[in-house]
DNA sequence: AATGAATGAGGCTTCATTCAT
DNA sequence: TATGAATGAAGCCTCATTCAT
């Protein structure tokens, strides 16, 4: 129906499974059931596609958080934390593509958008950064959280989280998925209290 | 006479970077300054050279956790597993391409190659999964560890704890990433002891 | 418009003169004024192309001899034999090409091909076979030869005194060379009478 | 053991089932287990190498053309005229590649050598063609044979029965091929006898 | 909005050939 | 005599893109 909407789908797909440079116009039009040169008729170029297919992504992401945001302002931030580590977990398992897309674009960017992609992608972790900051900083006052670490940190270390348990779903099929990826969330949570600080160095 | 081998470098590199792909052949040859031809001397096709790196980076992993294994065999588990950790961190940072390159590996492997790469790894990550599962095993039984969460399920969790932390560093440079990993397996190993199971649900 | 019909013409012409590997898709291209990627909007590839040459050259073919077959329904055998023989010879004078063609197709099939161009060649000879062998035992038939050798056998002669007169004409200019295959066939029709059987033996 | 023979004897089997352009060097080195370099010890290029394969091979018919002339001198003509059909139909029979490489030579010869090649092989057509005239004349002169065409018609017609019947072994298997070549033959001798020329004409 | 034909650039691969050994 | 490594040219094919319709 959508002709646009459907492009970018079919695009986000390839793009996941064959890398920018492996997806071909060709492959994506053939896939939507349009000609190579309708593409054109909605995208300037594979390049505008390929933003479009990112920032429509983002967009999405960024809606998505600030809902969640509005609607569990009152919640326990343990709660709240737990929410957020499973909602990334579901998306991984609902659309693996949105997730190998979105590591494609960070680990290998298309060389000709490297330094767009980049910026956007950072943005993107940066809100996300900061609302799991201010998340842990509320658990810190709460009392709810007790750690020597900086709410920074755990906001970066959580983050890392979530992104390794994302593509564990993604990459394998192990047994029983669920269990272990909430145990990584429990012993991480779990972990949240005092501490020393250990003096390893890992350079 | 290392021909060879600088071309297998330079080919890690650019797969790393760009992806199958988007990393040419002329690209490969002009930086390990032979013609593309030249390639042709040493591997059979692109497949061929890719497949070539592949193992050449499994081999030499597989290598040393076998060595690490030797060497630490009468440590604490908890030494063992935080020095896995560290090795693993310790590779994204001196060596990102691996890490880069083991992730697209799995992420969008070479379309015809599928199959060969995603069994490869399979196999590759078994290996590491068991030594760790191994651990975690001694672990409980040293007494070390206290936790009703199977060593299996354990070991999964720290797998995934190790590539989203190379991931991070890899992704993104971001402030004191030291410590941020470190706090990761910190909170990880304070979080191993008993607590009961939870009833959440992903999905 | 006709540009497909133009490939079509000069790709024959080169199988014919370079061979299949000889001829290259940048000469046909040439040839035809068209951009070599420009052939790929109506042939797959190069066998594709060279099949589809190969297809129109039967199926052309078929269509005379049906015909043929139709419109000389009523006459003397002698004169439907005459006819064919000389029908074959024009085509080596005003299209000596497509005798090239098809020897080549015959000797060395692309290699890729073998299977293909092999199957297609044996239906097609297998057909005209049919058609002479028809005439041949109407001949009988009518009285108008007496022979002891069966009608399948003179067919296999006359196709293969009709090969190589075709390819008498292709291969060599020689002086008065009408005056040389008619002799052809003349001797081979007044031979058509009763004989005994000899004994020779080629192996 | 000889290794240039096995060379030349390779590259005549490829070049008679692949054309010129199709046979590689690559190939022809690997049949005859040598590396390609090696082959240019022997060969100063791939064109020298195709004339030594059409010097030998026309070298050898020549040779065996002389002895047999001096060894049925005083035969009748029908024998040796049989005698040199049925030489030339065994050829096909016993080294089918012979007859396929020089109907390749003459349809479709290596495009840089056309003129050479083309000059080798009329020479060689015309040492046949007068030793065919000759034995006609002769026949004649025996009274033999009794017809109104010339002697140089004779031998072109007689050189393209052998041809077409050469060829219709190589190219296609059928049934109870003796038969049918020695039927070939027969009707030809048969029909070597007085007839008034036909008016056919063919363009 | 959508197409089919066409293009120039570039990708992978093979080719004939050379050269130092 | 023979090799392995290397090369420049060329071959087949696909790519992203354009344009007239």
């Amino acid at each position: 129906m959508n002709t646009k909407q459907t492009i970018l789908e079919n695009a986000l797909q390839f793009f996941a499974s064959y890398g920018y440079d492996g997806a071909s116009m060709s492959l994506i039009a053939r896939e939507t059931q349009i000609t190579k040169a309708g593409i054109y008729s909605y995208f300037k170029n594979k390049e505008d596609l390929y933003i479009a297919v990112l920032d429509h992504l983002i967009a999405f992401h960024k809606e998505y958080w600030i809902k969640k945001k509005q609607r569990l302002k009152s919640a326990s931030n343990e709660k709240r934390l737990k929410d957020s580590f499973i909602f990334s977990i579901q998306t991984a398992v609902k659309e693996p593509a949105l997730i190998a897309f979105w590591q494609m674009a960070q680990i290998s960017p298309p060389r000709s958008l490297e330094q767009v992609v980049t910026e956007k992608i950072s943005a993107s972790r940066n809100f996300l950064l900061a609302y799991f900051e201010e998340m842990f900083e509320a658990g810190k006052a709460a009392g709810e959280i007790e750690t020597p670490h900086s709410s920074l940190t755990l906001a970066h270390s959580f983050y890392c989280l979530i992104e390794g348990a994302s593509l564990k779903h993604v990459n394998a099929n192990f047994p029983d998925y669920e269990a272990t990826l909430l145990t990584i969330f429990e012993l991480f949570w779990d972990g949240l209290e005092a501490r020393e600080a250990d003096e390893w160095k890992i350079v």
